[in-house]
RNA sequence: GCCCUUAUAGCUCAAUGGAUAGAGCGCGAGUUUCCGGAACUCGAAAUAGAGGUUCGAGUCCUCUUAAGGGCACCA
């Protein structure tokens, strides 16, 4: 990746004017790389001077100067291939200091065409990084409670937490993806008075009257487990197939208590005197780890709460299945319980392993009036619906241009209009159009030719201003992984295929493909394979179809 | 009352503290000898308000206004 070894040729500049130039001690900061938006400072740019500026209180302009003088782009490769045939040079055209002190690197066109070859020889490889060293990491995601349908509300962490799961993968980590059933606690029992329709219904709609009449138990808490299991296999489960998600697991809470595991974790926690009785009940000290005060594990009646059981599940995911890393997706209205479970980890010892990223809500609208989403009062838009209507892909990049942070405001009707010119055919309609082209080829066989040949050393340059862009815009692809691995903003996927699309659609417009040029038309036709290639990892990793006509 | 999110173009959303704030839809004006016009080109249009920090703020801090969520022996 050229970002980082530009990062890394900064890192090593700034170590030597250090000492050459006798500069104060400091650490050196983290070395950020950027895209310049305005093209004409070039590729990417630093603004390293800047921020040392500060540190060590000298002109940043001069300290950029400085920078430039002691670069040593020979660390771009490794010493034994340093000669001088392969000047690491020519990877630039140029590096230069702007106001008010950025360096900034345009790539020559020489290094640009090399990528297209190394995209080829990579193929669904390219974008794979080894940041993730083989560590295993679970994602667990959507969890809603078997109560009934997935809403477009509860489902959003669907494509959310697949595709980051995905990335997770493509980073070189190994990655479970987990559902957590709440089978067990109050609502299964208010879900077995629903079936039972008995006073202490709340739970309304078709599926309930639909159980009512195949569910034969007369105990609310038998029909309730009993609702709840054909809840999950036969609506829950069935969407999320059809959002195109396969989870490792389908964890029941139920299990927690046959194992004991529950049991298990509060005699620890007693043992750890983290656990006190007041008032008939047990309490988890978990205001000494930040919560606003301590909380109930063990209710006055015997029954555990949610708590007591996500404890036990958690010591389940690092302590029995050894994950390094914890990821859960949670509702914004879960955002009270993090610290609580958080303080039970961090008494085992695994608090900074558990991340929780939140998803805000989705309200729904209908004639720009926003209405409360309640599954109780049976005011709410099923995933299953939206499906039908939009269909899956459009479904998934809809909800993946989405910022986790964003209160979604859903339309159905307007959803519905949209989809025909949703943005995830801008992107497809490149790839097939890709498809098209390679279909052309002469002796071509399959639809999509896997066998490429990599054009030889008569390989042509290409130096169009449509060409270099469309290559630019190929190899940031691996740069896109490794952001959303620091932040999670997994929306930057769906905005780089665009822009990846779009940056293919002008090529196309300016650009003949097959002509009578035939060495041209090798090196452009080298280049879209090499678009194809990405495009189609892209879609991929969000779970999105690249069909090759549509 | 306290805590967490959010407020960007008419609408739905982007933008690791960087240089001229981007898309899609909608609106206005255009593009066909040729590989798929589901495309391309051009235009109008936005950082809720007030202070502050910084060489530099949509982004960080404080206050105000507005929206959503939380503050259970529910899950």
């Amino acid at each position: 990746m050229i970002r980082e070894e530009i990062r890394e040729i900064i890192q090593e500049a700034v170590r030597r004017v250090q000492q050459e130039e006798k500069w104060p001690g400091f650490k050196i900061p983290e070395i950020q790389i950027e895209h310049p938006e305005n093209a004409g400072f070039g590729d990417y740019s630093t603004n390293i001077s800047m921020i040392l500026a500060g540190l060590i209180k000298k002109n940043p302009m001069e300290i950029a100067k400085l920078l430039i003088k002691y670069l040593d782009l020979g660390v771009l490769l490794p010493i034994r291939r340093r000669t001088p045939k392969s000047s690491p040079k020519s990877k630039f055209k140029k590096i230069e200091i702007a106001r008010p002190g950025f360096i900034n690197f345009t790539l020559s066109k020489d290094y640009l065409q090399k990528q297209i070859k190394e995209i080829l020889k990579q193929g669904d490889k390219f974008g794979q990084l080894k940041i993730g060293k083989n560590k295993k990491v679970q994602v667990e995601f959507i969890s809603a409670n078997p109560t009934g349908p997935l809403t477009v509300g509860n489902a959003r962490g669907g494509p959310f937490g697949d595709v980051l799961a995905n990335v997770l993968k493509m980073a070189g980590f190994r990655v479970e993806k987990a559902y957590y059933v709440n089978d067990y606690g109050m609502q299964i029992l208010t879900l077995g008075h629903s079936v039972l329709k008995d006073k202490e219904a709340k739970y309304k709609g078709a599926y309930i009257d639909e159980l009512s009449k195949r569910i034969k138990e007369k105990d609310p808490e038998k029909a309730g487990q009993k609702a709840a299991k054909i809840i999950l296999k036969e609506m829950i489960q069935k969407t999320t197939v059809r959002l195109g998600i396969k989870f490792d697991e389908w964890f029941s809470e139920q299990t927690l208590y046959d194992s004991g595991q529950v049991e298990k974790a509060l005699i620890t926690l007693k043992k750890k005197n983290l656990i006190y009785e007041k008032e008939g009940a047990l309490w988890f000290k978990s205001s000494k780890f930040g919560d606003e005060k301590d909380r109930v594990v063990v209710k006055a009646n015997d029954f555990k709460t949610y708590l007591a059981g996500d404890i036990a599940h958690h010591l389940y995911k690092f302590e029995k299945k050894k994950f390094d890393k914890v990821i859960n997706i949670w509702g914004a209205d879960h955002y009270g319980d993090m610290k609580r479970l958080k303080g039970a980890m961090e008494s085992f010892g695994h608090k900074d392993k558990l991340k929780i990223i939140f998803l805000q809500f989705v309200s729904l609208l209908e004639k720009g009036e926003g209405i409360k989403m309640s599954k109780r009062a049976g005011v709410y838009v099923t995933m299953d619906e939206l499906l039908d209507k939009v269909g899956i892909d459009a479904v998934r990049f809809f909800f993946l241009q989405k910022s986790p942070d964003t209160h979604l405001n859903f339309d159905l009707s307007l959803a519905k209009e949209q989809s025909e010119k949703n943005p995830v055919y801008y992107v497809q309609y490149a790839h097939a159009r890709i498809c098209s082209i390679l279909r052309k080829i002469p002796n071509q066989k399959s639809q999509i030719p896997n066998k490429f040949q990599i054009p030889n050393s008569k390989f042509k340059n290409l130096t169009n201003h449509f060409e270099l862009n469309l290559i630019r815009q190929l190899i940031r692809f691996p740069e896109i992984i490794e952001d959303i691995i620091k932040d999670y903003q997994v929306q930057r996927l769906p905005y780089y295929a665009l822009d990846l699309a779009a940056a293919f659609h002008k090529f196309y417009k300016d650009c003949r493909v097959l002509s009578e040029d035939k060495l041209l038309t090798q090196a452009r036709l080298a280049l879209v394979k090499a678009t194809q290639i990405v495009l189609k990892n892209t879609l991929e990793i969000m779970g999105i179809r690249a069909p090759s006509k549509m």
